[in-house]
DNA sequence: TCTACTTCTGAGAATCCTCTGAACTTCGCG
DNA sequence: CGCGAAGTTCAGAGGATTCTCAGAAGTAGA
């Protein structure tokens, strides 16, 4: 079985009422998603622009900067998640604001459950690229294509083993993976660790010598030191 | 011939009732929108099949077929244009349903015209997917006649199943589309997945080797890499 | 009706991925 | 330095996946 690591897209809720945020958690995590929750916008712009998201759910009122403050900020620093503004003011004016401001959907409070997850997985459907960053210059992981982006611009394609011995690399970067831990999350029906050893060599000869860093000894791992 | 470029982008209205018809023409007209009109869910599906739109606005009730019916009808043809569904029905279930048909958003009669504008300008934003053209080199698919042209000048005539195939593949360049998920799009009625690999097949002796490229295990993928 | 084209199936050939094993190189320590 | 342990490189077997294509069945037009 392949490593089930962050398979599950990522959304962000930026909500200051703790009792509702929590329900709405609750209520997404079961949709399948993997849920942040910020309480204030400047948690929500920190959160924003660390992690990829694909949805984000942002309350229009929030205390010290405004929802649409915010969004603006992400916009600015090229966050292309898909937005939904959740608000109490539901004047026309105020949601051809929200709309303008770069959100992709208004909705009003009160509202139903039902059609908020509907909403989220309207925007979903439309979400293209998601990507996770590998620890690595500019170098990213793509978990949908499968490749790898380098610093230097080019994309390479990686096979299924090769991706996941990768992708359990990144997840932990700096930390030494031994060669059993490796072998027991990656190639879960096989016998030898030196399968490991085969695979890094593979990545390294698609990536480069320096990608993967062996620790004598102990195992591999990756980053800066 | 090239193909025209900065047209201004094109707009469909699916509504019966004429004089509101004609009053969202004039004003999403002057939001330098080329606007179609369709009184009927027959016209409706006629143009959305015939010519490329950015957005479609299409009204719930219409006489004869139900507008998330032909929404339905439209996204089974490898449609992707933003849907916006208008409609006299408020009630949380009936928004549900019409986002989860596919629709992209969702307004409740009587709206307000301003905010009308703002959704279309938001979805609008949203359009990422060229749906005419390849993103390879510059090629471009035609949808009037339903064939492609090469950056090399030539122009290769497509069978129907081909060119929905290529344009489903085309609605999302780089990413991965699953050949149980192209099956459904593409060949609705048909069992097997391996029609997909035949079509494929196909376009790429029409259109060279690499038009459309291979992710062993997961699918097929279009555009760079 | 005849012809040309399109759509879909199925099956063998070709290719790709995974893993093993073995030769070769590097490392660390005495 | 020299030796054993650890790591690297790589060829190749075997299985899975994909490619290619011929042909059957259906459709549209002359």
């Amino acid at each position: 079985m392949a490593p089930e690591i962050a398979k599950r897209p990522r959304l962000l809720i930026v909500e200051d009422d703790t009792e509702l945020a929590a329900l709405l958690a609750a209520l997404i995590t079961d949709e399948g998603y993997e849920v942040d929750l910020a309480h204030d916008a400047q948690q929500g712009l920190h959160l924003g622009l660390g992690r990829a998201y694909r949805v984000m759910v942002i309350d229009r009122r929030l205390p010290g900067m405004d929802g649409l403050e915010l969004l603006g900020k992400l916009r600015r620093r090229a966050v292309t998640a898909r937005v939904l503004i959740l608000t109490a003011l539901g004047s026309h004016a105020e949601r051809v604001r929200g709309l303008d401001a770069g959100a992709d959907d208004y909705l009003t409070k009160p509202f139903d459950f039902d059609e908020l997850l509907a909403r989220i997985r309207a925007l979903d459907r439309r979400f293209g690229d998601q990507v996770d960053l590998l620890p690595l210059g500019e170098g990213f992981l793509d978990r949908d294509t499968r490749d790898v982006s380098l610093p230097n611009g080019t994309r390479v394609q990686l096979s299924q083993r090769e991706f996941d011995l990768l992708r359990t690399l990144a997840a932990r970067p700096r930390a030494v993976h031994s060669r059993p831990q490796l072998r027991a999350q990656v190639f879960p029906d096989t016998a030898a660790d030196s399968v490991v050893d085969t695979y890094v060599y593979y990545l390294r000869r698609k990536l480069g010598r320096q990608i993967v860093q062996t620790v004598y000894g102990l195992g591999y791992r990756i980053g800066p030191l």
